[in-house]
Formats: C-alpha cells, sequence, structure tokens
DNA sequence: GTCTATAGCCAGATAGAC
DNA sequence: GTCTATCTGGCTATAGAC
C-alpha cells in the first residue's frame, strides 16, 4: 500500500477546497483562493474538477459521509440505549474537535439549498427510526427509563453534541471564554453531556 | 402613534433585506433580489444604505438585538433558576417559531466573520457570567441541585432551544419528519425542553 | 426621492501554448 | 498535466435625468 499524502494535484485542491468551502461556505469561497491555499494554478481546479460547484459537491458528500455514520448510529446500532448516549457523546466530540468548521459547515448548507437536501433524502444516507422508537418504548415499559417521545430524545442528543461547536462564537461571547478556556470546556463534555443526558431520562 | 407598516420606503428595504439576508446570508445575497423582494428600485437601496455591507450590518443588529436579550435572561434576571429554565424555553420557542431563519442567521455570520464578534464583544452587549455562576452555586450547596459547572448548564439551556432551529434540515432528515409534523415536535419542546433540563439536575 | 443607464470590478470558466 | 492570458457575465455602486 502506497502512501500518497497530498502528492497527487487532485487531493492537493480537494484538501484546500475542504479548508476553504469549509470555513467560508459555497457562496463565500473563490476558486483563486482555493488555488492559492493548494498552491496551484486556478486553471487547475477546472481542469480536475470542472466548475465550482462540482468541486464543492465533492466536498460536502466527504464532509457529510463523515457525519452521517456517526448519527445513524444511534438509530441503528445494536446498542444500549446508554451505551449509545456515551459512545455518540463521547466519539463525535472527539472527532469534532480535529474538524470544528465541520458541522457549521454541513447545517449551513443544508439551509442555504432545500434541493440538495433531498439529493441526500433519496439516497440510502438517511435510516429509519423505527428500531430507536422500539427501543425507546421497550426502556420505558421495563421502567428504566422515564417516558419521552424518541424523536425528542434523539434531538437532544444531537442538540447538546453539536451546538456547542456550531454556536462557538456565541457562546464564547456570552461566558467570555477564551479560546484555551472553551477548549477545556468542550473537553470536559465528552463525558458531561451523556451524564447530563442519563441523568434526566434514567429512573433511580 | 402613528401606525407605519410598511409604509416608508426605508422600512420596506430592511423588512425585504432581513427576509434575504436571513435566508442566504451575507455572501449569498444580491442586491437586485433585496430590491425586488421590496418591489423597488436598485438604487434606492444604496440611496438609504450607501452600501450592502450597511445594509447588512443594520439588518444583523436588529437580528442580534432581538435575541441577546432573551440569553442576557437566563445569565442576569433574578428569577429562580427554574423559571428561568422554564420561562426561556418557552419564550424563546414561541419567538423563533415566528422567525425561523434568524438562528442560522446569526450563528452563520458570526461563524465567518471574526471580526463582527469582536465589535458585538467590545459594545455592552454581552452581560458577565458571574451572577448566574452564583446562582448556581447556591443551588448545589442547599442541595437543589446537582453539582453541574454554570457553563455548562448554560451551554446545554442553549443547545437545546436553538438547536432543533439551526439543525432543522438535519434532524428532518434523520428523522423522516414533514414539515407539518416537525412543527409538532418543536411545538411540543416549548413545555418539553425545560423538563428534560430540571429532570437532570433536580435532587427529587 | 425615484428612476435608467452604465461604469468598473471581480469571479468563474476556457483557449491555447508548452 | 500545467501554465498564462483572456473572455464573459454578473455584481456593487454611482452618475445624472426627472
Amino acid at each position: 500500500m502506497i502512501k500518497t499524502k497530498d502528492t497527487s494535484t487532485e487531493e492537493k485542491i480537494l484538501n484546500a477546497a475542504k479548508r476553504v468551502f469549509e470555513s467560508k461556505g459555497m457562496a463565500g469561497s473563490r476558486m483563486q483562493e482555493i488555488a492559492d491555499e493548494a498552491k496551484i494554478n486556478k486553471a487547475m481546479l477546472h481542469y480536475y474538477y470542472r466548475s465550482k460547484q462540482l468541486l464543492f459537491e465533492a466536498v460536502f458528500k466527504i464532509a457529510f459521509n463523515n457525519l452521517a455514520p456517526k448519527i445513524k448510529d444511534i438509530l441503528n446500532s445494536d446498542k444500549s440505549l446508554f451505551e449509545k448516549i456515551i459512545d455518540f457523546s463521547h466519539n463525535y466530540n472527539s472527532f469534532i474537535i480535529k474538524h470544528p468548521y465541520l458541522p457549521n459547515f454541513i447545517l449551513q448548507e443544508l439551509n442555504r439549498d432545500p434541493e440538495f437536501v433531498k439529493k441526500l433524502f433519496s439516497s440510502k444516507l438517511f435510516p429509519d427510526i423505527k428500531k430507536f422508537k422500539q427501543q425507546i418504548t421497550r426502556e420505558v415499559e421495563q421502567g428504566k427509563i422515564r417516558p419521552i417521545q424518541a424523536e425528542q430524545l434523539f434531538i437532544n442528543i444531537l442538540a447538546l453534541n453539536i451546538f456547542p461547536f456550531v454556536g462557538a462564537p456565541l457562546i464564547k461571547g456570552f461566558i467570555e471564554a477564551s479560546d484555551k478556556k472553551y477548549r477545556a470546556i468542550l473537553k470536559n463534555r465528552k463525558t458531561e453531556v451523556a451524564d447530563f443526558i442519563i441523568q434526566s431520562i434514567i429512573i433511580k
């Protein structure tokens, strides 16, 4: 297996495009900036990816495919409920700390381009929620957790894990946290979030 | 007091700009589209607001000033902790259901333009978190709630209330909810969210 | 204050040499 | 495959008539 690193031009472009698009979005990004970032000629971008739109879609799909399986796991895996909550909170936070722009990028573009959402819907990226609903019903019936709608719990899990990254500038402003302090707070959340959720639903 | 409605040109422009900027962001919006939306000539936009940037800032400031006091209330008001949680969850959700693009718009622009954040920091828009911290400490000491960092609780309150709007397209995809069904879920959250938080921290 | 016309610039895309 | 040069269209902003 040969390690290609950033060797190929195509890869250099894709990595540069990822950085630029993720921080500035589709509309705010410039092909010239991506070219500069990749230390490569602007014409090359078109040679390899034909258009800005196609380059963007390549970047978006990679980003989305990085995120979606982690969320899917909540709905579809065979783990116990508490395990799911603990694992997702830990794994998601560990992953996103390394890619802080990613959630904002995905949400921003999903909000901006409704047609793009439909494309993703129609593919098999989205699992169904049936299995998760059954799991919640079972846990409630067994008296392990207090009654809660599966959809509400699912939203809460996503919210508590994703929002601290998307809302970082807002939160930092209000709690007057430096970058360093905020990073420490985020790190704590790897375990804090799961605790918070479980405390809310568990029957002691 | 005379009701001006959408009478004045200046107001028509501002309302149109609000709609366009909030759904497409600064970079994705076109002055022509705002003019069309306001049913007014494009030159008028510059006559009243000089530049796209200044028009944008006018819209942004109004949006931010709508949101910030509600959040500030969590940190600075004299209500009891549970009251704060209940009131904020209810008021915020009621308000944003009428302005669904607003949180996404604000977060997007805060993420995109770090200099803009600093401008807001330096003004008196942000209160300090000291009072809220003291409140949490007191409640913990009195044995009313289990130990939790004020910052973490604050983030959780924001996350659970704001994320369902910012993350709507993502959530809708995963739980396969129609617009109608999703609206119903959001409506439930006016009370569900406060319950969820209080259940997590209360000592019974 | 409101309009039309246009200046002037910038970004995406391509032609064509090497 | 990679580069330079350039086309083309679209966008912000303004000039100037009314």
